[in-house]
DNA sequence: TGTACATCAGTGAACGCGCGTTCACTGATGTAC
DNA sequence: TGTACATCAGTGAACGCGCGTTCACTGATGTAC
């Protein structure tokens, strides 16, 4: 009684589905991470009352607070880097062009941290640290692909000769478009999200090479979504 | 007792004497923000504890706590923009070129940044707004003037036509460097702070115009740390 | 010069809060014989 | 087919913690007469 509202105490899951209510634990914690509200990113007794269970249920579940947020992260990593591909291939199947393409891949990047600000902060807060896996498989690896991997997909039709520096350039993007994201919160005279998606531009002209909004070195590129040299 | 090690009672600062104190919180705020150790940003028990008085005694000189940390905040980022300006002028004293004096900067910023994070992690961290206060004098503000006028510096020497640029790309510079510094702490098979500094400045060569060790349009520039064109 | 009193600077104890975690438990569902 | 028992899924109450804040207080220092 101390958490819940309901008197009723739950009926537990039949034998063998005990693996439910950790789908529901994990999706509590991921709806509460998109809410407003309260104020502390993520607690267990917070994730507890959102599912409608006692606190002490998630450890069954979970080994202890800690694995519990790395699980929630991980797969927010993943989700982010998925909308990140989604954007720019659906870009791509509507025949849009290659400036068109990693534009969009960096909006759904944004559109992610400007949309669900607590779960951003908690991906990118930094509080949490990975439980002695390997660095290799940190989950933020995903993110860091799915950017190398957009300008890896714009250099080879704009300028494959600079094939080289998509992972360098992916990070100088990645970093820039994070750092404008955070401070963008804190510098009031500049706060509007349009003015936000200026600065954005401006900087992916300034970054990549021979950016532009209509921009095919000689002739057409070879058709709508061409890839021109593999890199 | 409570809280405390020493038994006892702190005496009373003289008549007129009280603002004594007001410093000494201030202080032990900002060595806690340096230090490694605890791990909450910063608490009024944290600090009362660090200076040696009982917790209540800051409600005398902070309204509440929100009062004590803006206060902090709004030194820090005058102290942040201090050391850019100085590094920067320093550079320029001994007759170090544009190009050095710019990166001078940046890399004060990343000290500051690397060697101080909890401090940093505070100022940046965006969990406290200001006060009410109107937006122009946000304390943040002296931190992106320091940048601001670190390109504008630089763009007078080097390319004074493109003078114009210098707000936006010092935005540009800043918010790039910060999601460096940020991200870099999170990935792991990159965090080497010699692999930061590489990093860093590769974003600056790509990011200013005719960026290079030596660089001056034609014949000389006027004299250790000419000027060029008032821009 | 002495004394009553105002003011200043700081204190100890307590408040209620939400947190992560542990503990011994309850009750439903399956299995062995 | 019935019954004893193991197992699974989940609970309520409590622990100790640190936190921000309030409250009535203490004691030193100054001032008025």
């Amino acid at each position: 009684m101390e958490e819940r509202q309901e008197q009723n105490r739950r009926v537990g899951n039949a034998w063998g589905e005990g693996e439910r209510l950790r789908q529901e634990i994990l999706d509590a914690a991921a709806r509460i991470l998109e809410e407003t509200g309260r104020e502390n990113a993520l607690s267990l007794r917070g994730v507890a009352r959102e599912v409608g269970i006692a606190a002490p249920s998630i450890y069954l579940h979970f080994k202890d607070k800690r694995e519990l947020v790395w699980t929630v992260l991980a797969d927010a990593y993943r989700g982010l880097a998925a909308e990140m591909a989604e954007a720019g291939e659906e870009v791509a199947a509507r025949g849009g062009d290659p400036w068109e393409r990693v534009q969009a891949t960096v909006v759904a990047y944004r559109r992610f941290a400007v949309d669900k600000p607590r779960r951003y902060r908690l991906m990118f807060g930094l509080e949490y640290e990975p439980e002695g896996r390997a660095a290799s498989d940190h989950p933020l690896a995903t993110v860091y692909q799915a950017w190398a991997a957009a300008v890896e997909t714009y250099l080879a039709v704009v300028a494959p000769e600079r094939c080289a520096e998509a992972q360098v350039l992916g990070t100088h993007l990645w970093t820039a478009v994070h750092g404008q994201l955070v401070l963008w919160r804190t510098l009031p005279h500049t706060s509007s999200e349009s003015h936000l998606a200026d600065l954005e531009r401006s900087l992916l002209r300034r970054l990549l090479p021979a950016a532009g909004p209509v921009r095919t070195e000689e002739g057409d590129v070879t058709g709508p979504g061409g890839e021109g040299h593999p890199c």
